[in-house]
DNA sequence: CAACCTGTTCGCCA
DNA sequence: ATGGCGAACAGGTT
């Protein structure tokens, strides 16, 4: 399900266990969610932590833990656990009462005194990573800026587009070292709106393009984030979303017929009178 | 029963 | 060395 918009609201319900003790974790460790992360490690360390804070970066999630009393100990009271969160296709973040026990696909689950915080990934597509140490793990570090930032601009976004010059706008659009948190809805969203076939390549675009796949991918996200990112409410009245996945959906603006296709190996719709 | 799915990664090929 | 593409992953839903 999540792209970045919802990838920050499901962040924000974990906020309820904010300044709270873990009391206990529960996961299945040997489950492909947690390939390279050492599961043992996870468990002891993160008991008897408090969820001080989390981010979100594109799809991703950071969650920052430490044991009480800060500082009182020296340098040891600088040492943190850092939980890195992927949603996948199927992951979800939410919030049960305190005797929870979840089922076998709630893989992640941290018993709090008054409530329990559960990931839950029914195809594990998604990622749980861990850091106990010193300073922000290197996994979080990715060099590329998110979309709301200055740092993402038209010459950050047009020196990207040149490295993928060959390759259909729509599967660059889904490459999150360029556009981090833009998904498969999103990518069409944005590219109905610059008025972009999804399937023309990268080379053809035009300066206007350019800017209209600018303005518009910036659009997107910052209204997504204001309606599903802030309280899971619908994006806009108007939005190809509302139509993209019915039977006979229609062009908000023109009421004529989607077209459909695997583009960047994804369904993609698009109208093809707004869509050049 | 078959096809499809809001994501990433790997191996193969140009 | 870099970039593009299709398959694989695992399970639910239509």
């Amino acid at each position: 399900m999540p792209e970045l918009a919802e990838v920050e609201w499901y962040r924000k319900q974990w906020d309820a266990g904010l300044g709270q003790r873990v009391e206990s974790v529960r996961l299945h460790g040997h489950k492909r969610l947690f390939r390279g992360t050492n599961t043992r490690t996870l468990r002891q360390c993160l008991s008897g932590q408090i969820l001080l804070s989390s981010a979100a970066r594109g799809k991703r999630m950071l969650f920052r833990f430490s044991a009480g009393n800060p500082g009182k100990s020296g340098a040891r009271g600088n040492v943190r656990s850092w939980l890195g969160i992927h949603l996948g296709m199927t992951g979800a973040l939410r919030v049960e009462s305190a005797n929870f026990t979840g089922d076998k696909h709630d893989h992640l689950i941290l018993h709090q005194a008054k409530r329990t915080l559960v990931l839950r990934d029914p195809r594990q597509f998604g990622r749980v990573q861990f850091r106990h140490g010193v300073g922000e793990p290197d996994w979080w570090r990715t060099g590329v800026p998110d979309i709301m930032e200055d740092m993402f601009d038209r010459p950050w976004q047009d020196r990207f587009l040149q490295r993928h010059a060959k390759a259909a706008i729509k599967a660059v659009l889904l490459m999150q070292h360029g556009f981090p948190g833009i998904g498969n809805w999103m990518a069409d969203e944005i590219l109905w709106r610059a008025k972009i076939l999804p399937a023309r390549p990268v080379c053809s675009l035009g300066e206007f393009e350019r800017s209209m796949l600018f303005r518009q991918t910036k659009f997107v996200v910052r209204r997504s984030l204001e309606t599903l990112g802030e309280d899971y409410s619908d994006p806009p009245r108007g939005w190809l979303i509302h139509e993209r996945w019915k039977r006979g959906g229609k062009c908000p603006k023109h009421g004529i017929g989607l077209s459909r296709a695997t583009v960047g190996g994804r369904t993609t719709a698009w109208c093809s009178k707004c869509q050049r």
